[in-house]
DNA sequence: GCAAAATACTATATCTAAGTAGCATTTAAA
DNA sequence: TTTAAATGCTACTTAGATATAGTATTTTGC
């Protein structure tokens, strides 16, 4: 029922870039902007590099820039990146899976509430958030 | 995203023990039955007790019993005994609380499903569980 | 009263996510 | 070509949830 605090913080990074989204952002600058630790913010970017959502460039000017349109990053994108859905499968409860044809008065229902889940999280792309100046980092 | 082992251990013997529900229960027998190591399932039990849900008693003859009628158990009683429910209030998406007068585009959507999702725990009783005899344990 | 059979408590061990540290590698300006 | 400034990799540490072990306490039948 929450996300972890890394997909929590790539979120935040991504949502921060997406401020200026042709720019190239060095991890330096981005751990003063958003107070996150060295290595455990680069850590975060590697991996949203490896993912395809944004790419890094080595060396002397290197840094980081979108790989895609930020219209074209969803959230879903950016959980599956980090920590993965798949345990959010199976039954809720945690039962065994029962079968479909007879199932219990909970399954019915959070088969819609789940649907929603990730439906909210599929439609939303970083633009989306962007739209809202308020957004405290 | 996913509930805590502690509280889907929880809720797989308290539907167990619904299965029953005038009935009282030796850990013992419940451990013989759900495959849960001894240990943890009575700290659960215990807490289960303390938060009101069911009774103990103590003792030779002693055991677990229903303290509440199952149809007025609702899975909301069990997840904030055992895990709380704090974690799920604030952003989920992990910003420090933005105003609600100008929220992002996921804010408007999540309000709705997050209300969902609380209504579908509280809304269901072990009574609703129970009605599936298809439930693995 | 005593022993058996049950729960309660406290401390410890294990596992995984979260976070940190140090060194290696890459790149381009000078 | 050297060197500064950036990212990448591997290992270690920490914290919290999960799980186990051992002992204490309670209750009842005899
Ligand atoms: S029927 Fe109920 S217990 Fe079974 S998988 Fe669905 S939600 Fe879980
Ligand atoms: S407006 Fe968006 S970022 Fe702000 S609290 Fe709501 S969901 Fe979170």
């Amino acid at each position: 029922m929450k996300l972890s605090n890394t997909s929590e913080y790539a979120i935040r990074i991504l949502s921060f870039m997406a401020r200026n989204p042709e720019r190239k952002y060095a991890a330096k600058y981005l751990i003063e902007q958003l107070k996150i630790s060295d290595k455990y913010l680069r850590r975060i970017l590697t991996t949203l590099s490896k993912e395809g959502i944004i790419t890094s460039s080595q060396g002397r000017e290197g840094g980081y820039t979108f790989q895609k349109k930020i219209q074209d990053i969803f959230l879903s994108d950016i959980i599956d990146a980090t920590e993965g859905m798949e345990k959010y499968l199976g039954c809720v409860l945690g039962f065994k899976e029962c079968s479909d044809e007879n199932p219990c008065a909970f399954h019915r229902q959070w088969v819609t509430t789940r649907a929603k889940i990730v439906h909210d999280f599929q439609e939303t792309s970083l633009t989306d958030l962007n739209l809202n100046a308020n957004i405290k980092f």
